[in-house]
DNA sequence: CATTTAGTGAACGCAACGTTCACTATCGAG
DNA sequence: CTCGATAGTGAACGTTGCGTTCACTAAATG
């Protein structure tokens, strides 16, 4: 925990404890109630330190998420059984959305238009979206290969749509889909898509 | 500047006339941006006569928004071309979008958790969806009875597909999806699920 | 016309923002 | 090892927008 010889941290080192700090704030308060100082307070920094390196509250939690998702495990083998694998991708987006990640976004996406920056809108978004079509890309693949997915579910649409159902259920009902959602989402739309009989 | 004969409103009157302020203000400077202050200069109202109606800016721009849907025509006739009916639904829905309401609701999802009054949000949800689900029904309904639509697309799942693809661009993208976005939507996705052939 | 009801506008206290500054701990070059 | 340069601290500050209060006044009521 607290080290009481307090050493006064700098660089990198302090910039974690700062994105740690903020990523826990998130968790507890949400993006709406995080307040810098909480921030501050919490990775016993100064509040000066955080204006000095984001020159918002905004910046800050957009970089403490690129943080955390490059921190984060995110290796996947598909097992050939199509239905099984996205199943499992998405309760692993379900979790991700019940924590920091998740507030981060529907902070980002409740100033989408404040911010306006469309640059960065855009980066942000492939940042979210690339790894997930990867994921979704490599089970299409594979259930193309042993012939239970059509080849031409592998377009962008489509491969996105799972994803994009977990995102819309997120942000409309403020929590992530249940798995009984999960279900349905598969088995009324993403399958009969995608399936080859 | 006041007006010499002016006369002092009251009531519904008033009511009016701070949903209008609120709805351009909402339209130039969006959600985030949007000052309580500059509304009640906008309606020519003080700033007592919001708080005296509303708790909060939340409050007041969801009664604004709720003000503008009662207000708005919403008179759907299917012409039993389910292709072309969905289109005209969905470029309305963008239209909407990309006005207040747009910015109503990206404002709501962006302070989904902080508000977390369950209760509320869940009635806030119906509202926006209630009327796509009529719409929606209706149109496939139209197209069971001729023959070109699959008697099991009538799930709500299914039936808040396209609607919900719009709300997932438009969250994400800031701004509603464009008609190529539609089509492909369409023809990528909601008619393969819905098609009887 | 008198009384009650409702709106105005200015002032207020408050919370959080983002900035500044004097002070101090750490780093690294010589 | 010493000393200057660099980076962090913590407190104070001005500012903005919130939501409230109050003395005053216009409109409705009867």
């Amino acid at each position: 925990m607290t080290d009481s010889t307090a050493s006064r941290r700098r660089g990198d080192d302090l910039e974690r404890a700062i994105f740690e700090a903020a990523l826990e704030e998130l968790a507890e308060v949400g993006y709406a109630n995080l307040r810098m100082e909480a921030v501050a307070a919490r990775a016993k920094a100064g509040k000066a330190s955080l204006y000095k390196r984001w020159p918002d509250r905004a910046h800050l939690i957009r970089a403490a998420a690129r943080y955390k998702a490059t921190n984060v495990d995110t290796a996947f083998e598909p097992s050939g059984d199509v239905r099984a694998d996205m199943k499992r991708v998405m309760l692993r987006i379900a979790e991700n959305q019940a924590g920091p990640s998740g507030e981060a976004m529907r902070g980002w996406v409740g100033e989408l238009r404040a911010t306006s920056d469309e640059e960065e809108a855009e980066k942000i978004r492939e940042a979210i979206e690339q790894p997930r079509i990867r994921v979704f890309a490599k089970i299409l693949e594979t259930g193309i290969a042993n012939g239970t997915v059509r080849p031409e579910a592998l377009h962008p649409r489509i491969v996105n749509l799972a994803p994009n159902l977990m995102t819309q259920a997120f942000l409309m009902k403020g929590r992530p889909a249940s798995e009984a959602i999960i279900d349905e989402m598969l088995d009324m739309i993403v399958l009969p898509l995608v399936s080859s009989d």
